[in-house]
DNA sequence: GGCAAAGTCGTACACCTTGTCAAAGTTAAG
DNA sequence: CTTAACTTTGACAAGGTGTACGACTTTGCC
């Protein structure tokens, strides 16, 4: 790419919160495009821009008028999905919960949505973005480490690991127990059950606080 | 290219044992192609095969009369990097110790090898071969599996989990150790350390039976 | 040493995907 | 209703994958 220009000014792709004189009409197309994007990776990965656009009802162009790049669009995705992670957890009120018990159940929430688009946990993170992919995670990541932290100064959890530590771990048995479904190694509810026990196990809790399991 | 076509049938990347006419001259394009692979992947997972041929010394052309696509050419990186993984597990002995012992062990001699490829970690698996995914850390999960059952067996673990999901909870918090190392966020002293202690855990080891960490 | 086959190179091509650009047509907003 | 925002059409450059084939080197082996 020689010309490698960057004047976009006056094109108004992902914006600021000052809603200058966006149209209605382009907020249609945005959510337009990001609902097929879901839905497209979510069964194949590596969906073109093209194939987006055209499940979108729109044209790669306007594609491009939105999101300066493929990746952008991903990020996107990533974004609509955990914010809608992050709304269910906020309507599953965890902080009034016993940390163990509310840890459980972020669980259970998370692994549900997550189970609603099989083909995003093999979704390319975007290269460029890869480092931070991990901030993709961070509003879960958040509240898991502050659960953790909550256990372990009630004395529910062990103080042996960090809380950070406990956050990316959790979430890396949960893309395992996905990933054995995936595989067909393990049932839905065997696996969710071994990721329950598993995350406990991790964090420390005492055995006789644990919650029975729900189906 | 073509002139390969019927003999390769079998596929069986080793391809050591069977030297019926190939001649050194292609053994050595080989290996070169790998060599160069894991080099460039390591640092750039995106890296093109043009790339990859010219780092091996060779044309595009002779990377494709040696794998059919860049996916074989990623899959004989993984296999390479599974192989050499796999000797040194050997030469470790781990049956001769005792379970949990082992496990720490085959921790710490994995965690060196995929320490040595840092840009492997993120490598996307060629997306064809995405179900077989987990086949490619098989020799791993297996040695896993089997000390796993060994220890319950012992009582040196508990008995309430399946070996099986064993191994991939352990392979899934080694991947989640490395990327925190690779985000910063941890040193690697103390990634290794805080697996180390989380997969004890969660394989429900006494805690007493754990000998002192190394280093 | 010499010869045929295996292997490699050079060049060329078909196809797809990502980004970019500009002009013309539509649609929403004031 | 008029303007600016938005979308479409169409075209294009760059770069990657995979294929094809003729010509040139190397190896294996007699």
């Amino acid at each position: 790419m020689p010309s490698k220009g960057a004047k976009e000014s006056a094109g108004a792709p992902g914006d600021r919160p000052s809603p200058r004189r966006r149209r209605a009409d382009a907020e249609r197309s945005r959510s337009a495009i990001v609902d097929a994007a879901v839905r497209l990776l979510g069964e194949r990965p590596e969906a073109s821009v093209e194939a987006i656009a055209a499940a979108a009802g729109v044209t790669r162009q306007t594609v491009y008028a939105h999101y300066p790049s493929r990746n952008e669009v991903l990020t996107a995705v990533f974004d609509r999905l955990t914010a809608e992670t992050d709304a269910a957890l906020d309507s599953a009120r965890l902080d009034e919960l016993p940390a163990a018990t509310g840890l459980l159940r972020l669980l259970d929430v998370s692994w549900e949505i997550a189970d609603r688009y099989p083909g995003l946990r093999h979704a390319e993170p975007p290269p460029a973005d890869r480092r931070q992919e991990s901030e993709q995670h961070r509003p879960i990541t958040d509240r898991l480490e502050r659960i953790a932290r909550r256990g372990q100064e009630s004395g529910e959890f062990d103080r042996g690991a960090e809380p950070r530590w406990l956050a990316a771990a959790t979430v890396a048995l949960g893309h395992a127990a996905g990933a054995e479904v995936a595989a067909g190694r393990m049932t839905p509810a065997a696996a969710a059950e071994a990721l329950r026990t598993g995350v406990l196990r991790l964090y420390g809790a005492d055995a006789e606080a644990r919650p029975l399991p729900d189906e």
